[in-house]
DNA sequence: CTATTTGCAAAGGATTTGCACACGG
DNA sequence: CCGTGTGCAAATCCTTTGCAAATAG
């Protein structure tokens, strides 16, 4: 999905919730589709202000829970390490495989697993909302040091 | 696996590492293995003090890593929200389902899906460890408030 | 003996919050 | 204008760390 189309739908969901179209928050959604990588809030802290030396740190992780909360963006928990986001909206649904020596993080899809998950939570009654899948190891370029 | 058997495993675990066997590092092993639940770093120390008041914080989580690192215990990472821990020696390997309202967590297991992600990994040269899926959505006994 | 561990309290880091002011609709 | 949103700094929450004293082997 272009940029465009992404600011058009981004306002009209905050319409729809009763919630203001502020100039942060675009610039928020703007700089997270001019990246193709997975960034950090903190990241996006410094693009903001680098349009906008004013933004503050709260207002990004309010703007970027919205765009979450929106669909606008996924988001990839990392325990202890800060969250990374992706803009999300016109892409498929991918899982990542994260390289435990150099980080680096390899998408992949699936949809034989996603096929399996529905069934797994149909059989439960689980009425399925969401799902995060993370392998963990070692890329090609990384020999395991463990063996 | 019973609470004797892990017990003298783990104590193989610490001598092959050339890491101390202590009262504390014994009794957080014992612990995780009187619960059949997930716990808490938390939880565990506030039973660890009933046993011996004087238990540091620092102490318990200090052992839980150690114990997961010897694959003793597993962890379900929960974004901001402090990490699960179960006992998992001679456990199945299983994922699990959250309930996004009343948080109950439902265990699966599902080969099918484990089998696809190692053919995943395999497709790009990337050498498996380990994987976290997590299922969001909600339970059975929770009507999804968000239909 | 002497290298590890422990307990304590303080530090850490990512994220959130309270509040007065700014501003969108 | 009125109710949201913002910026700031302080607070929070879980977890980790530094260090002197305790202890396992």
């Amino acid at each position: 999905m272009k940029a465009e189309a992404a600011e058009r739908r981004f306002v009209r969901f905050l319409k729809s919730k009763k919630q203001r179209v502020t100039r942060q928050r675009l610039e928020v959604l703007r700089l997270s589709w001019e990246t193709h990588e997975h960034f950090t809030a903190e990241g996006m802290l410094t693009w903001a202000r680098k349009l906008d030396q004013a933004v503050s740190r709260a207002t990004v992780y309010r703007s970027l829970a919205l765009l979450v909360e929106g669909g606008f963006l996924s988001v990839l928990e990392r325990g202890k390490e800060s969250s990374l986001y992706e803009h999300s909206l016109g892409h498929a649904h991918h899982d990542h495989m994260v390289c435990l020596s150099c980080e680096t993080i390899i998408e992949f899809q699936c949809e034989a697993i996603e096929e399996l998950q529905r069934l797994e939570a149909k059989k439960r009654g689980f009425n399925l909302v969401d799902h995060s899948l993370t392998l963990e190891g070692y890329c090609s370029q990384c020999k395991n040091p463990a063996c």
